[in-house]
DNA sequence: TGTAATGGATAAATCGATTTTTCGCTGTTG
DNA sequence: CAACAGCGAAAAATCGATTTATCCATTACA
């Protein structure tokens, strides 16, 4: 109720230090904790903040320092809830550090994504956690390296030789899953995916077929892959099936290829999981509301974000020392997707009443 | 290949100065444009700013102005489709502006809110774009009133006596699903909502209502709402299911109901279409691939985030005037989770190959 | 020829903090 | 009593740009 002026212009630390009747200087340091200052001195400096409603300028207090307290974000989208997630991991683990987060999607191009990456250098960010459209390999780590920036890789990575990783331990996940599909009898597995994000799908793919061929030697495992986009990935799925593939489980290896698949499958009027099984890496809300629910593969986003962040805050205080490359545990959400072969009508549609098409 | 300094500092227009042999002023002024700069001395600037791969410091750049080229944005959550869009759109208008995007969620709490506001404020943002918690009248927009910050309201709001609003016509949207809902032959609908969302669930409960009571005055319409989470909200609806309770339709005026819909009929063995229909506020991407697919009211998202850009930008460069107050067309999505009542076996499943209960 | 107007560029002030240097004062010591 | 150490605080430099004030030459005009 003592505010004296207009809306306009905030109070900077010289009107707090006319205030209490002390130099700039000593009203910063009275902030900062700096124990030299004399009490009495430090009193009137706080009731001037108090009564002025004085809060530091972020801008002007980083102007001063090499590393600013900005920690820059780059995600290939937004618009999963598995991006959407680690976004606000990481904007409040930033805070809880007093750093602003400015997060940028690459909206999954490498252009972009070096773009922003140039424009977060340009604010003289401490540090990046980037989540690479394709891999550890692309210009985007390339440019920070050639720019002595910290970072840390996330998601679409494996290790990398400049700067610490994290991501989801796929390998172990899809050998579970793949232990789950033997178990439940499956003999013919299709796997799709787009080859990309070239480490992490390897991983993946790997992952599982070392398991299920150790668990199952005459297993049969099938691949459908496709480079840049999921369209591609559609249409092949269509094709290999219009041509009399009938594999008993399908296994995607990221979100959109579940959707793919999903709709592949009420296009020929299957149901999961009579007709065919599916498990689908990366969870989301609505998979276990649906009928069936969707057995998946769950990223342990909140693991991912806070060692990402621990990581990179070691960096940014100037540890030194090899890259590590860390894999955090998934957790396999068997669901009434994934039932065992043969159990079921297999055959294209025709006993329900839903349509087969849209 | 003609870089002297190591990656650690950066050239600053000083640098360029020297390089250049003029002052750090011109320099200044040249890469601003200005035309009374004698052209041998621009192109030696220019010259001198490829050599060192001289790029303006924003945040040093920033520092004599009032207004900074930083944008804030404040949504209620990123883990959704819709807000996700929201976020990159907004950033990509940003962008093209010139201005950095700085996004933070709220987590549904207005307390947050208000804070990262509080943040956004000693950030000296020209604008915030804010999505409220609850609407347009709670602790955020006043303190934004009250520091004199210039601001447009998205999403969850109406109309505003300080602020330009943009959001979705929810009333238009649910009338045109009451025309069909209708016009499909329903005559028990059920709606659900939080109703904490107060004017925006409002307006679509109303929409609703006066199309629906218009179009069939003997409409029967039961409304289950709750007020802070969705948990109460399916409370509510199993015990409104369990009380004997058989509307023919639910529409669902928000996303997560939507799930707690769908996830409540499996719960009860109970089909779309054939069971009960529904319809749900909020369009999502798997929506579409499920079976059966969910019929969906699309907000437009790409309009309102450019259209609260382009009013944020018109008051940023001090444009003055009443507030207005837009609403942008949706588009109803009718899918197969709609049907006309009675045209299936209305009971408890039996009929189906899946266990009603995961 | 003297003075005013003008073009073009530099020096200096500014933004709002932080950090380093300097300075004044008190109390101790040779 | 002079020199010195120590403490607090003020003064000044700094960060990297932008903007204003200033200055030096020309050129124009009386």
């Amino acid at each position: 109720m003592a505010q004296q002026e207009g809306p306009q212009r905030r109070p900077s630390i010289h009107d707090v230090a006319s205030h209490a009747g002390v130099s700039a200087a000593t009203v910063s340091k009275v902030l900062a904790g700096v124990t030299t200052v004399r009490p009495e001195n430090a009193q009137r400096v706080f009731d001037a903040v108090e009564l002025l409603g004085y809060r530091v300028d972020p801008l002007a207090s980083d102007m001063r320092r090499a590393k600013r307290r900005i920690i820059g974000a780059i995600m290939p989208e937004f618009e999963s809830e598995f991006f959407g997630q680690m976004v606000t991991e990481l904007e409040g683990l930033a805070e809880q550090r007093g750093f602003t987060l400015v997060a940028a999607s690459s909206r999954e191009s490498e252009t972009r994504e070096k773009e922003i990456l140039a424009r977060m250098h340009d604010w003289r960010v401490a540090g990046v956690v980037l989540a690479p459209v394709r891999n550890e390999h692309g210009p985007a780590a390339a440019f920070m390296k050639a720019n002595g920036m910290t970072g840390v890789l996330i998601d679409r990575v494996l290790s990398d030789d400049a700067f610490d990783t994290v991501s989801a331990d796929s390998a172990a996940a899809s050998a579970e899953v793949a232990r789950m599909l033997i178990g439940k009898g499956h003999s013919h597995i299709l796997v799709i995916g787009l080859a990309e994000q070239a480490a992490t799908v390897r991983a993946r793919l790997e992952g599982f077929r070392a398991q299920a061929l150790a668990l199952d030697p005459s297993v049969r495992i099938d691949v459908i892959t496709s480079e840049v986009s999921v369209e591609p990935l559609r249409s092949s799925l269509r094709d290999y099936f219009a041509r009399g593939e009938r594999p008993t489980a399908v296994y995607s290896l990221l979100l959109k290829g579940t959707l793919v698949a999903l709709s592949e499958f009420r296009r020929r009027g299957w149901h999961c999981p009579n007709d065919i099984s599916l498990v689908g890496f990366d969870d989301a809300e609505w998979m276990q509301v649906t009928w069936p629910a969707i057995a998946a593969v769950v990223q342990p986003v909140r693991q991912i974000a806070s060692e990402a962040m621990n990581l990179l805050f070691r960096r940014v205080e100037g540890a030194v020392g090899p890259p590590t490359a860390r894999l955090e545990p998934c957790q396999v959400l068997m669901r009434e997707s994934v039932g065992s072969p043969g159990s079921g009508p297999h055959s294209g549609g025709g006993d329900r009443q839903m349509p087969p098409l849209s």
